[in-house]
DNA sequence: CCGAGTTAAGCAACACTGTTGCTTAAGTGC
DNA sequence: GCACTTAAGCAACAGTGTTGCTTAACTCGG
């Protein structure tokens, strides 16, 4: 007799209440107002007044103004205060580091790429150039600002609970490294959430849903956003979409197994045939779609980047030609925004997130 | 602004943590007490004996007596009881359906297969037998108790939200029939779910947590518990285990792709060779555990039941040599309870299984 | 121009949740 | 037999969203 789910009180309502109402203000860019809340909610317009009446109080959302008329009295407009709230997002490479500081919104405040990488020197030495960089960067905040956290996207495997890397590619000295604590202690306990590289540009992606982002570069990824939220799996490293094994018979795979995604692909790019590259990422796309029933695929990585559109017409050519009933199983496919930049942004949305959708028995 | 998300107040905070309860002491079938119970859910001792104390009044839960002291005053042991609820699961197949009836716990208390399926009839005359056969059931009930409803499971694919099946192969007629409606109205609005009959599978296993239902019969399948719960996806169509592309230039597929998994299934069992149908059962596993990072896999089917060592060995095996850290990814391989019963005791599971776990956003 | 109608938001009292502080019940062990 | 320990209940409480009503602010028709 022991779980995980917690049972809920007074402050778990209030909180789980207070965060959907934050979410729903930050999902209106152009200010939402008390009675569409309520709607959207199901809460009744008082107890909206109150939650926003606490909100405004703390500072975290302002009236802007108010809406038009419906045929009496105009609604209140209400919005996000962006500055109420900073955080920090890194996107860690072998061998660069890009540093974003976004507000509450998630608008990029400040950005900056500097040559650190996990590749560059011994793991505490990088650490300890990383929190150098993580503080220039709160650095940039208003005095007296209140910053909730840092997230740091990089290359997996990793255990998100822990923040421990395991056997990173091609970076002995890296595994079992505890990434987050040893961040964390040399910037005084500030929260510190470590994700896969895959599942941060997964975050970074605008909508909501079921989408599955791959990212093509060194190697084939994924980050699975299901039901709205990162699916992680047992041990934190769900998204392994590179190694299915596409032809029973294939090439050799640096994983041991025969005829890999990854595999075909890197052939095919050896070559410079991104076509083929598209048409075998749709393939796996088109398997990934029928197990998982996603409506929407996004592209993005350094390969992909190269030749967007191909990949985009070809994956979306093979999903049509593949799935039986293209209109009933349709499938959006999108380019992610380009970019270390966007890993850095989803890395923001580690810390952000939780401000605006609790599960509620998550504590 | 509008979305899926529910604001909360305080009926659905009590349901919340009495369904949390309820759920705890199902899992404890020797009984547990008030405290292990405010332990696992993080709730007082005091909240616990309220919420305790109602379900006591509605004879959802009796005490059966002490616990051991462990040096002071002994616990008392409580338990659902499990004649406080009744539910019926059908398990529909093209030919035969069979029907059970489960109390709250979960047990079954009676059972039978009648030759009534999908293609015995016009579906407004099958709809009527399996209303009949399910009235039968309830009637074992003692009389005045409490029926919370029907669970059904059949072939996909369908619409788990709305219960329409959706194009059931080689079943023309049943397009778009409205199962569960038709059924709720020939069954005066009883609470009526309909999902596949993989997920209704997947949900009769014991245990909980991240697994995967593979079904062999006539075709591939798979039930997917993602977070002990089912995962469904977009279209609630999740679980196209047997259509993922195995082989490039494979054979061709009923589904118009070539080397699905299924097709070369299949193909294998024409010439009876069970170990190369597990060896590909195997290598679709290997792809499916790198993806969601699942670390307990269920096998199923009728196919499955005809040499289930055959296949829990093979695929086990597969899975060893195809994960590159068999230590670290260990996935539990397990065979899943044969015969069309497991289909509808899953079925009760659809149930009954809200009634002991809610995520507290779900109305 | 003005009053009726409409919509938004606040005030006050309320119902009901889990929590807190204390008491009572029922064992163990020296 | 008494001190100690653990379980469970009682009563008062803090704080949530709800309900009923009032006030604020705008539209519209005459």
């Amino acid at each position: 007799m022991d779980a995980q789910p917690a049972g809920t009180n007074l402050t778990g309502l209030r909180d789980h209440n207070t965060a959907l109402v934050m979410g729903l203000l930050r999902a209106a860019p152009r200010g939402g107002s008390r009675v569409e809340l309520a709607a959207a909610t199901g809460l009744t317009p008082q107890a909206i007044s109150k939650i926003v009446a606490r909100l405004l109080a703390d500072g975290v959302v302002e009236e802007t103004g108010r809406g038009t008329s419906t045929g009496g009295k105009p609604r209140t407009l209400l919005r996000l205060r962006p500055e109420a709230g900073y955080a920090v997002g890194l996107a860690v490479d072998r061998a660069e580091t890009t540093v974003v500081l976004g507000d509450l919104a998630g608008v990029v405040r400040h950005e900056a790429t500097h040559p650190i990488g996990l590749a560059s020197a011994r793991p505490e030495r990088v650490v300890e150039l990383l929190a150098a960089e993580a503080r220039a960067a709160i650095d940039k905040t208003p005095h007296g600002s209140r910053v909730l956290g840092i997230g740091v996207g990089c290359r997996g495997p990793l255990d998100y609970a822990s923040g421990i890397l395991h056997r990173p590619a091609g970076l002995a000295s890296w595994n079992r490294f505890p990434l987050k604590d040893a961040l964390a202690e040399r910037l005084d306990g500030l929260p510190v959430h470590v994700d896969k590289d895959t599942n941060a540009a997964a975050l970074a992606l605008p909508g909501t849903g079921g989408t599955a982002y791959l990212h093509v570069a060194d190697g084939v990824g994924a980050g699975l956003l299901l039901d709205g939220a990162i699916y992680r799996g047992a041990r934190t490293n769900a998204g392994e979409f590179g190694h299915q094994v596409l032809q029973l018979d294939g090439p050799e795979c640096t994983c041991g197994q025969r005829g890999c995604l990854e595999a075909l692909c890197l052939a095919a790019l050896a070559d410079g045939d991104h076509h083929t590259t598209a048409r075998l990422l749709g393939t796996g796309a088109a398997n990934l779609v029928r197990l998982l029933d996603i409506d929407r695929i996004a592209l993005g990585g350094r390969v992909v980047s190269a030749e967007p559109e191909i990949y985009r017409n070809e994956v979306a050519a093979q999903l049509l030609a593949r799935l039986p009933e293209p209109d009933w199983q349709h499938v959006a496919v999108e380019l992610a925004p380009a970019g270390a930049a966007s890993i850095a942004v989803g890395a923001l949305e580690l810390v952000l997130g939780p401000l605006f959708s609790t599960r509620l028995a998550d504590r």
